[in-house]
DNA sequence: GGATGTGAAGTAGTTCACAGCC
DNA sequence: GGCTGTGAACTACTTCACATCC
């Protein structure tokens, strides 16, 4: 009781979001050998306002020096207790066509926590192959023990998917399929939408307005809450 | 001047994420053959609310009924307009790995406006290949007029990848590369980041807190604002 | 009756400006 | 001197509640 536990306390949607951006700076400035950075520094990178990222980091608890910025280890340490990646997030993937094989030897998905636990498909010719190391299991199979399930199967068969996997005990859904899903309470679905992203861009770029890069900008999936029943 | 031209004006940024949420939405009910809909079978099916699904419709002019809702054709008219469905978006994919290979054999990809007007590699393998009725291209020939980028290459060979385009005059940039790019002013960029969206909901798992599902919920790329300079 | 559209209120997030500490 | 951390002001978005119109 002693030792001042860090607390995790809620952090705002946005700054959940913009925290992994901040933590691959990080990150990227510690395998260039760099120490120390600033909130300004980190600002133009992410491509927000300095105080933006000094808020977020004071979320965390205090862990940035007056006068002489932050050390990059300790906030890559930081936010990565705060994401929780001190646990350990058993993945599986359903729908091995071009996006699950994309994600899976992607070497930028599974990281910090999240591990692959199995790979499930419907096709024949896919089922017993073996892709990133694990051997494609037919969908007929149990599912394994997880705690994430990554939707990549086409929109008319994301729902019952879904079903399949919260029947497995899986609380974690990401959607790829362009398909609102629906999940019994306390379940979280976070859905990715291409089509949409580029819907976005579209608008902007019809409209001159919005996103304008100079500096940088990132756009990141912001989810919406919802009151229960 | 007598017909009072649809005004396209401003609409937030979080509205214009959801429209193409209400859009898919209305497209199936016109597919299964509904002529009506209203604002609270939308927020239903988009995991928002009533309330917010009329402000905003409302902003894009009275389309609506009151006491009777939405007729679905009209809604899905609207929106598109207010998106700029209407115009033509020249579409270049750049690095024909699988996950532009996703991209481009999905048919939820390249809808409305958006059409594929070429593809880059580098991989002398894959370049002279067939990919959804387009040969990929060298990157070291020219790149064709476009108004869209669409960045799949490794994180390391983004930056290139995004000043070819924007030197070959695209002001459109939607980046999956999991790095920062930087761009010129007037350029829009967009980010899409997977691996930060499996990190956030890893975050909403860890704390209980959060998107939990029930009804739906869908989360959108939000793009952030950024100062000029 | 019923659902839209919208002022008004409430809430959340960002930016300003500066005190505090190195 | 410089940069963090934060109260206070501001802006943006959402939700409430109801007048309005079919």
């Amino acid at each position: 009781m002693a030792t001042p536990r860090l607390r995790p306390r809620k952090l705002s949607e946005p700054t959940i979001a913009r925290l992994p951006v901040y933590q691959r700076i990080a990150e990227s400035w510690m395998q260039r050998g760099q120490n120390r950075i600033d909130s300004r520094q980190i600002a133009e990178l992410a491509g927000v306002t300095a105080t933006t990222v000094r808020r977020d980091l004071a979320g965390l608890g205090t862990l940035g020096t007056r006068g002489a910025g932050y050390e990059v280890s300790v906030l890559n340490d930081r936010i990565g207790e705060a994401l929780g990646h001190d646990r350990k997030y058993d993945v599986v993937v359903v729908g091995i066509g071009n996006l699950g094989r994309a994600l899976v030897n992607s070497s930028n998905f599974l990281i910090r926590g999240a591990q692959l636990a199995a790979l499930y498909d419907v096709d024949p010719e896919i089922i017993g192959t073996e892709v990133a190391g694990h051997v494609v299991r037919s969908l007929t199979e149990p599912i394994v023990p997880a705690t994430v399930g990554v939707i990549c199967v086409p929109p008319a068969a994301a729902q019952e998917v879904a079903d399949l996997l919260v029947k497995a005990n899986i609380h974690g859904l990401l959607n790829f399929a362009p398909q609102v899903i629906t999940t019994p309470l306390g379940t979280a679905v976070h859905y990715v939408d291409f089509s949409i992203e580029l819907q976005i861009l579209m608008y902007h770029l019809n409209n001159g307005t919005g996103p304008l890069g100079g500096g940088l900008l990132h756009s990141l999936g912001l989810a919406n809450p919802l009151r229960g029943s």
